[in-house]
DNA sequence: CGGGGCCTTCGGCGGGTGCCGAACCGTCGT
DNA sequence: ACGACGGTTCGGCACCCGCCGAAGGCCCCG
């Protein structure tokens, strides 16, 4: 990744790559496009431009070094312009750097949609390719309470963890370089949930099951009654923590 | 952390903490401070400006922005100016964006005493709090390969690995926020190393009990004679890897 | 084949910011 | 008490970059 950045330089001492690479977040406009995109869909150049409220010919610029950067993959299609994350640790890059900005900086809804809105996704969301909010939050302590998720020396499954997965027919990719268990933190709730491979399986095998359906737009889950008795009968969560 | 930021804005969608946290990233000379700061000392703003190659004056505007922005803490002794990481995860956030950066864009050293101080830190280095380049790669490896450590589900101490650290006479913190074990991914060896509370226990340990010293005013470390001899009894780590 | 939608390129504008040198202030040493 | 030194403030300069509108290209659809 990276590719386009110059490694011209007088000292060693110096940092191109580390401050060129954080150039492209420091800009509201493209910090507003990953934010969006951390969704894990693939935005058209238009809906973006619209989405941080931008002239089109700007935003096509504004893509044009994320995707130089590495951060974000295109794919056309006839007339338009798809874009997506690229790599999973772009997003880790960005959740994380989320994680760092205090709770209270954080802008409050004004309007009661946005604060309708809000609760929706502080009660359940994906987060990029995993499952987060309240939802996640719940997830992950279930799994830790029954001694499948390890987080008080770490962040690991457990013997049982693996076993679980394999035994809720969830197939967990273990070739990959990518971590099994990884915590990601949440901004709202403030509290790690599960990411990595685990993570990203177990959230797209709720949505395959239905134990979670996609509400509106944005990245707002909602548990369905099949999820209720799911979640409950494989991970013992009560069906009042998910609502 | 970051207080002085302003949240004034139009739509929620937009992410004015985000882009500023990177902004202060995206500075040459802020990113070349910072990766210095990396060895977790305390550093003058004369001995950055230096280091950074700005003037005096120049420096001190970027170190009132870093201040400000909460990433570093500062400490007014007469006529200096002391300035270190704030806290922990500010260095991790720094690591993971270092990370990031392909490792051929890193730029290769010019000189033969760069190229000679830089085998010196490949071979052993502290990143930030804990061991980072081949020691810290093998310390890791031989704790996961003596199962005190486990990479395989994710990244956690085992139950005899917290025993390991009591029967070594290292106490960990348990009741920190911050992770007990956590992985940073080395930028040289493009590997994990153990980080988080125990690699920062262990790191300070090894050079309490001298089985390591700083060399220079880099990071870089080397082990000792009696540093041989303990790694061996403690882990089985080979002598010759740790050269 | 023509029209409209999506995107990109280009020119130009304005604001932000990194940089320096000069002047100033406080501290430490002599 | 004086000078040296480290750090800061200020003014000014130059550059970069985000923004827009206008114009053009490309693709799809009618």
């Amino acid at each position: 990744m990276l590719g386009s950045m110059t490694t011209t330089t007088t000292r060693d001492v110096r940092a191109p790559g580390l401050a060129a690479l954080a150039g492209l977040l420091a800009d509201e406009t493209r910090a507003a496009c990953l934010l969006a995109l951390l969704d894990g869909r693939a935005w058209t150049a238009g809906e973006l431009a619209r989405h941080a409220g931008v002239a089109p010919s700007t935003l096509s610029e504004h893509l044009g070094k994320l995707v130089g950067g590495g951060l974000l993959a295109e794919e056309r299609q006839g007339r338009h312009r798809y874009v997506r994350i690229a790599e999973p640790r772009v997003a880790q890059l960005v959740e994380d750097l989320a994680a760092q900005i205090a709770p209270d900086t954080a802008p409050r809804p004004h309007t009661l949609r946005a604060a309708t809105a809000g609760s929706a996704m502080a009660r359940g969301r994906t987060c990029y390719d995993h499952l987060a909010g309240r939802l996640g939050i719940a997830v992950t302590d279930a799994l830790t309470a029954r001694g499948l998720l390890r987080q008080d020396t770490g962040f690991a499954l457990t013997d049982p963890g693996l076993r679980w997965f394999e035994g809720a027919g969830i197939p967990l990719e273990r070739a990959s370089r990518r971590p099994l268990a990884r915590a990601c933190l949440d901004w709202t709730e403030r509290r790690p949930h599960l990411a990595g491979v685990a993570g990203a399986a177990l959230c797209r095998h709720a949505l395959d099951a239905g134990w979670c359906v996609r509400i509106g737009t944005e990245r707002a889950v909602k548990v369905t009654a099949a999820g209720e008795r799911a979640w409950g009968e494989l991970l013992g969560i009560e069906a009042a923590a998910l609502r």
